[in-house]
DNA sequence: TCAGATATAGATGTGCACAACAACGCAATA
DNA sequence: TATTGCGTTGTTGTGCACATCTATATCTGA
């Protein structure tokens, strides 16, 4: 036998330092997003670092990414916390992720390619899998990925790393206003197909600048009824 | 005598962890971009936390942020190296930044207070006060501060740390182009007096979104002496 | 009973020693 | 002479013990 590289497990990877560091990232910005951990929520390096089976070096380097993407926030002495969202604050964030949401349409949009069409194909039918009670957080998993299936429509990496920045810090805002009782899931799912089909339909005919544009009133819309929904909720009180 | 916190030093500042951290991160970015690091040096982490008087742990999350940033890049067992800017490769990144340029004119302008006003005198007179031969780092320097203070003309945190972080990511590519005589740093010089005095103009009107226009216009023109200056030095060869 | 100082517990931040890894040089060999 | 293998050296990554800091509970005295 040739000497064979320590292969840690089935195959391929041999799961370097940079590996373990994304996926680890990767991870737990999902559990944030989608509300794994609620906002607030203490993070403990050392349990996570158990559960990931190293030490808390590699995490910490982890969680300050993460304090750097604003997700988490982490004070001398107490601990490092969720950090919370409240729909009036994110309201210049979203002003701005509909100017790039715009933008992806005319900065060095790409078609699909082949692998980009199966994907939105799956996602839309996900998107029309759902029956009348849908599951808040796999309806939510579905949004995060058409999303960045969206990013993949341009070419500007730059913009597509800011919108992704800007996406994973707004998301849960969404999520946490369903639960809340302040947005309707059901009417919620509706939306969204049909924001997937006409999406879909202007991609179809090449129209990536108004895919992105339907994009952007998805954003604008959707927000404007989380911000209805805060004052529908006020006045039923 | 009641009892005094430690304070280390002359005044004020207990230099938290943070502020050690905030300093560090800021020094390191501004020697990046002025070019007292060329781009492709390894920075040694014993060296600059020797230099810093502390560990290589603290260093190392501060070369973690850059890292972030896209200012520096570090390979396991070979070492950290500040990343190389090329013109073409930053032709995205300079067309997000017009976009970008002219939303700060759009989205949450504030005009200027005391204080600022004050800045920019003080930019005005620096800007006037080069002579014939002026020092390109510290040219640079003031152009980055002026790029600063034009930030502040924005309420919307979100497109403000986008904005630096984009410009932190291009602006040595100015100063790469002056020391490769693609530029000629008098011009330049002239060029930056004219911009200063034109949105300087436009702010004492009470005209923000005119003065986002024009820096717009002054980003735009800038990248297209540096396209030019690489085909012009190319057709004289 | 209450105010304030103090001890305690538990968290993040730091320093140091070592492991993992890559580049280089050198020598042995076909 | 070219090539392959290996040891050396210097770097980043990791693990662990300890320092530093904060919040809480407890004790003390009026």
């Amino acid at each position: 036998m040739t000497a064979v590289p320590p292969d840690s497990g089935t195959l391929g990877a041999p799961a370097s330092a940079r590996d373990r560091f994304d996926r680890m990232h990767a991870l737990l910005r999902t559990r944030i997003c989608l509300l794994d951990y609620a906002p607030g929520t203490r993070l403990s390096e050392e349990a996570l670092a158990a559960e990931f089976g190293t030490s808390r070096t590699p995490l910490r380097r982890v969680l300050a990414r993460l304090e750097g993407e604003g997700l988490v926030h982490s004070v001398h002495g107490v601990g490092t916390f969720v950090t919370d969202v409240e729909v009036e604050e994110l309201a210049q964030t979203y002003r701005l992720r509909l100017e790039l949401a715009e933008l992806t349409g005319r900065l060095d949009p790409v078609p699909p390619d082949a692998a980009l069409w199966g994907a939105f194909r799956d996602l839309s039918a996900r998107a029309h899998g759902f029956g009348p009670d849908p599951d808040p957080r796999a309806f939510a998993e579905l949004i995060m990925d058409f999303f960045v299936a969206l990013m993949r429509l341009t070419a500007n990496e730059p913009l597509r790393e800011i919108c992704e920045r800007l996406y994973f810090r707004t998301t849960r805002i969404w999520l946490k206003s369903v639960f809340a009782r302040r947005l309707d899931l059901v009417e919620e799912v509706d939306v969204f197909r049909r924001e997937v089909d006409d999406i879909l339909r202007a991609l179809r005919i090449g129209d990536l600048a108004s895919a992105a544009l339907i994009q952007r009133a998805h954003i604008s819309m959707s927000f404007e009824r989380m911000r209805k929904g805060v004052s529908t909720t006020n006045s039923a009180l």
